[in-house]
DNA sequence: TTTCTTATTGACCAACTGGTCAATAGCGCG
DNA sequence: CGCGCTATTGACCAGTTGGTCAATAAGAAA
């Protein structure tokens, strides 16, 4: 068998030098965003020259595109779809709220290039068409937690998925991203364990109180 | 009675282009970010000389901080808290929700420039301790809405109020702060009036539904 | 080996950018 | 009126930055 892998034409290994560049691109990309990214850092942290970073990726704007596509590929790789489905409705839905705050707590480079790329109205996200796969597995999970719920009586509010999706990683995102305001605007640092807890306990209790809402609750 | 104002020393108006200084600066930051805005577009958006803005703000990183504060000042005086306790617990927490929604929609600048800040860590807006204050009446008007919530005997649930109001904000902010991935990712834009109508019925029934549910509900 | 393709480098550049400064022009005050 | 203070300007600058390019190295193909 062969050493390793086939190696691709040319020199030593170019794979891995283009993933060296886009991991510190990444990382960069978090620290400093777009504008403030310099390319010469880049490619100093990744250990190669200037000019092999326009090489493999054509320009700032192709790195940046490169590396918000990997972001969105660890986004899905990081939710379970497939575990939720044995766990029932209730617990199904609990865990994907603690799993998505879970993924935007330990993956701010995902929170940091989003906004970023909302900066610029998703203009390079526009053209990778292949995210909008992405979601389908995952809504379909949500879909079938959500009819067997029905099913079963204990979910009894009516819910669209993509909004109940936006709603759910909205509880998470913003705990994430706006951490340092956050904390600096009420004090108190909130990525203390017990806080983390807390704030994990009551938005799974916010998903599944409202959805096994009564419709007509009581007007006081 | 002087015709307008006492006008400042020097020359015509000073306070004037202060203030259109800091409005091209806030649309600037907002588009832009704080590395991508350009002082000189800043000047010219302004009508007046790029060195005036230096003169009135001392640097980039001045003019910053200053916009932040006029941001946070706007986050303030959208937030009508005495208008909450008059409409009882209920009713005045659903209102809290859609009035913070109706605030991050209406408001991009606000949105934009947290999230840059966020990038910074929250650096200049550490040196600005009078933010805190701004959210003691807030938190008040909460915790009145909530003991009188729970004297009714509507609220059964416990809820601790920031982390409260990083929940309810985050349903909101999410929506408004992603608005361009979000779109992108799942196609359909999520500013057409109806899925605004119907994501705010959704958010501001998830956190009453929260208030409201039983904390022991039945288990699956 | 020779050749062809491609990865890789380091020097180089033209454009840009935050910031400075000397000069000027209004305005209030005595 | 003339003095002093400050707002305002436009020219200027030095450091930075995305991007280019000719030269080189190194594996694959023949």
């Amino acid at each position: 068998m062969p050493a390793r892998q086939r190696r691709i034409r040319g020199s030593r290994d170019a794979e891995a030098a283009r993933a060296a560049i886009l991991d510190a691109a990444i990382a960069e990309f978090t620290a400093k965003g777009l504008a403030g990214a310099r390319m010469e850092a880049i490619a100093q942290a990744a250990g190669v020259a200037k000019g092999l970073a326009f090489h493999h990726f054509g320009s700032k704007d192709g790195l940046w595109a490169a590396a918000l596509a990997e972001i969105y590929r660890r986004l899905r790789v990081g939710q379970d779809e497939a575990a939720l489905d044995a766990l029932g409705p209730v617990e199904g839905m609990r865990r994907l709220v603690t799993d998505t705050f879970r993924l935007f707590r330990d993956h701010p480079e995902i929170v940091a290039l989003m906004n970023e790329e909302n900066l610029h109205r998703g203009r390079h996200l526009r053209a990778a068409p292949e995210v909008r796969a992405l979601y389908n597995p995952l809504f379909g999970a949500m879909e079938r937690l959500l009819a067997e719920g029905r099913r079963q009586g204990v979910f009894r509010a009516e819910a669209e998925v993509t909004l109940l999706y936006v709603a759910l990683s909205g509880l998470g995102y913003f705990y994430c991203a706006n951490r340092w305001t956050l904390s600096a605007a009420f004090a108190g640092d909130l990525f203390r364990p017990e806080r983390i807890a807390d704030y994990e306990r009551l938005i799974s209790e916010m998903v599944v109180a409202h959805l096994c809402a009564d419709v007509r609750r009581q007007e006081m």
